[in-house]
DNA sequence: ATTAATGTTCAGAA
DNA sequence: TTTCTGAACATTAA
C-alpha cells in the first residue's frame, strides 16, 4: 500500500532510532508464510552487514534506503503491504526480517513486517546503486520535480495522465491513491492525455501534488479499511479522513456537492474522479 | 467461490 | 517505437 507519504512517514519514524547503530544481527524471522524476495541470500547479507554502522535512513520514491559505513546499501520496497516497525507489529504471523541493531549496551530491533509478502528487500554495493535506482529505473522524486521537468514529461507521452503518473519512471513516488486525490484537486480528467493538458493545467497539477503529497505526510499516511498500514510505532495514519474521491464510490463530492463520485478502471486500476468538476479540456 | 486490494514487472498483441 | 492487456507474484477479507 505504501506510497510516498507512508513511505516518508515510515523514515522519519525510524531514522532516529536507526542512524548511528551497529547491525549486531539480521535474521528471517519464524513465518508460515512463502519468503519474501531477497537478493543476495540472507547469509550474504549477513557477512556484508554483520557490524556495519547504519549511516543514514532516508526514502527514494516508494523504497526505503538503510547507508551503511561500508557504502553498502539497503534498498526496501514495501510494495503492497510492507511496514518498517520498532515495534508491536500487527501480527506476529507476518513478520519476514529484522535487523537487530545495538549502540554501546542499548539494543533494539527493526522489523520488515508484509502480509501479502510481495514486497523485496536488496543489499547493494555504491556501484549498484545507480543502475538499481537511476534514471533509468526511476524519474524525478515527486518531492523534487520542478514545474518546467514535469510540463516536459507530460509533453512526451499521450497515455492518460492518471496512467502517467502511476509510471515510475516518469515521475516516482506517486501511487493509486495520490493519483486520484491529486488530479481531483487540480481538476483535470483523469482519462485526458498527458500530452494535451495545457501549461496552466500541469502548473496546477505540480501544485496539487506538493499540496496532497506534503499534507498526507503530516496526517502520516492513509490508512485504509483493512488497516494494514501502520506507522513504526504500529499506529494509523489519519490522511484518509481528508480523502475527496479515493474510495468514495457514489459518495457527494466534497467540492461542488452536486455530482458523485465514479470508479472507473485504468490499467487494471480503480480511478476514481469527480464527472464535474474533473472535465477534459478542450485543445486540439 | 469470487473479487479486489496504497505495487511492480513481464510477455505478447495492437 | 509506444501503448495496452493480461497475468503473475502471495495473502487476506469482504
Amino acid at each position: 500500500m505504501p506510497e510516498l507519504p507512508e513511505v516518508e512517514t515510515m523514515v522519519r519514524g525510524i531514522r532516529e532510532s536507526v542512524e548511528g547503530r551497529l547491525i549486531s544481527g539480521f535474521q528471517e524471522c519464524p513465518c508460515p508464510c512463502k519468503p519474501i524476495a531477497m537478493t543476495p541470500g540472507i547469509k550474504a547479507i549477513r557477512t556484508r552487514v554483520l557490524n556495519q554502522k547504519i549511516i543514514a535512513v532516508r526514502r527514494l520514491a516508494k523504497r526505503v534506503i538503510l547507508d551503511l559505513e561500508n557504502s553498502d546499501s539497503f534498498v526496501i520496497e514495501p510494495r503492497m503491504t510492507g511496514l518498517m516497525l520498532l515495534s508491536d507489529p500487527p501480527d506476529t504471523g507476518h513478520l519476514r526480517l529484522e535487523w537487530l541493531l545495538q549502540k554501546g549496551r542499548s539494543k533494539i530491533s527493526l522489523w520488515f513486517w508484509d502480509r501479502r509478502g510481495l514486497g523485496t528487500v536488496r543489499l547493494f554495493r555504491k556501484s549498484e546503486l545507480e543502475t538499481a535506482l537511476g534514471p533509468l529505473k526511476l524519474g524525478p522524486d515527486a518531492l523534487a520535480i520542478s514545474v518546467k521537468e514535469l510540463k516536459q514529461r507530460c509533453s512526451e507521452t499521450s497515455r492518460a495522465i492518471k496512467v502517467a503518473l502511476l509510471d515510475q519512471k516518469m515521475i516516482a513516488g506517486i501511487g493509486n491513491l495520490y493519483a486520484s486525490e491529486i488530479l481531483h484537486l487540480s481538476r483535470i480528467h483523469p482519462e485526458q492525455a498527458a500530452n494535451r493538458l495545457t501549461d496552466s493545467e500541469v502548473q496546477e497539477m505540480h501544485k496539487a501534488l506538493n499540496r496532497i503529497l506534503k499534507t498526507a505526510i503530516r496526517y502520516e499516511g492513509s490508512t485504509l479499511g483493512d488497516g494494514t498500514y501502520r506507522n513504526a510505532l504500529n499506529q494509523s495514519g489519519s490522511y484518509q479522513n481528508q480523502h475527496q474521491v479515493y474510495g468514495r464510490e457514489g459518495k457527494g463530492c466534497p467540492a461542488c456537492k452536486g455530482a458523485s463520485i465514479i470508479r472507473m478502471v485504468q490499467a487494471q486500476r480503480s480511478t476514481f474522479y469527480c464527472p464535474c468538476c474533473q472535465v477534459k479540456n478542450d485543445r486540439i
